[in-house]
DNA sequence: GACTAAAACAAACACTTGTTTTGTACTGGC
DNA sequence: GCCAGTACAAAACAAGTGTTTGTTTTAGTC
């Protein structure tokens, strides 16, 4: 980490470069997005990339990590000034949800690329993902359950629904929060019937 | 599809080739997986390729359409003998997900290949895995259930639930079958203690 | 306003990609 | 034994891949 002599230049196109990344990672994954297709549309030579990044890996880890930052301040801020357990993961669904479906190309990115698929940071993406879903651990944590209940089984269950309805959902037809809230309802109640 | 004027040879290769391309677009990605890695295995040369199929999205297409035969049988079998509604869900989610994670390379591209990263064929494969999903719409439709009870989201999250479990699932350490049935106790028993 | 570092350009590099073309063993069926 | 047809091999193709290198432009600092 060599800090920059000099304040950065007003006019590096550093941050549309990210955003381009994001979105094309995001919607293409790592290995269907080329580094012409990211630097086209900002006006940039492939040649270029490489002042701001070593490696391909590299841009993406980057995107991964403001990914996880992005979404991980977006949960925490909308669990904040929830009291009940029940409400606080409610909340948290619906805003991971809204940061996956609605709102930032970012938070895609860390839900779509497999660390596994790059190997070069595998374990860095693995180790960013799961600092992130330790706010899911302590949530589930705190949920006055059933003695028995498989609080591991219940977030997996529950994220993973969540993070599938990226290969599903519609937007504008369908409702990211009306969808996690959804999901959260049919844990709560019983649908059983006999 | 100009059918074979003669019976094919019984030292082609072409079953061989399925399999590889089914492990690598399972493990890989369609993107992430190229021409010659799959035929590497096979002892087969790129070129040769284009002998069984026109391109390399038209093979991706043969090992999608095999993958959605085999899982749907798979799970046609375990419901069959079945007759309470829950315990015919419950035992067609085991099987998908024994399918999924323990069984066919082939069920693991069906599941992992997204329809839109290859628009040459997206509708077609977005035909094939609506076909296989219809399965459980009907079993989540013979379900008894609250009044009020959205069964599409039901489904979506049941679903979702087991195909995501496909990016954290450790060989040996998880069970498939447990992680199933684990997953359908949740929706049925309450979890709101109030 | 001069100096310097930031941020990019320009052009190539070596390699990989999906695919085509041409030729040719081998084989199942008569 | 013939032979049409299967199932490849062999070799190349053009385009695309991630990346490197040398040079140029521009903005921040004094």
């Amino acid at each position: 980490m060599n800090r920059p002599l000099r304040a950065p230049r007003v006019d590096n196109r550093l941050p549309l470069l990210l955003d381009e990344a994001a979105r094309l990672f995001g919607s293409q994954g790592f290995a269907g997005t080329s580094i012409r297709d990211i630097v086209r549309k900002v006006d940039m030579l492939p040649g270029s990339l490489y002042y701001h990044f070593a490696a391909k890996e590299d841009l993406l880890a980057a995107v991964y990590e403001e990914g996880v930052r992005r979404i991980s301040e977006r949960v925490a801020a909308a669990v904040e000034d929830k009291i009940h357990p029940w409400q606080r993961l409610e909340a948290a669904c619906v805003a991971h949800l809204e940061a996956l479906l609605e709102e930032s190309d970012y938070a895609q990115v860390v839900i779509r690329v497999r660390p596994a698929d790059v190997p070069a940071i595998g374990t860095r993406l693995v180790a960013l993902r799961d600092r992130y879903e330790r706010i899911f651990v302590d949530l589930t944590r705190a949920l006055p359950l059933p003695t028995g209940t498989n609080r591991r089984t219940l977030r997996l269950m529950l994220l993973g629904a969540l993070n599938w309805s990226q290969t599903w959902y519609r937007p504008g037809r369908d409702d990211a929060a009306a969808i996690a809230r959804g999901f959260v309802a049919l844990l709560r109640r019983p649908l059983d019937q006999e």
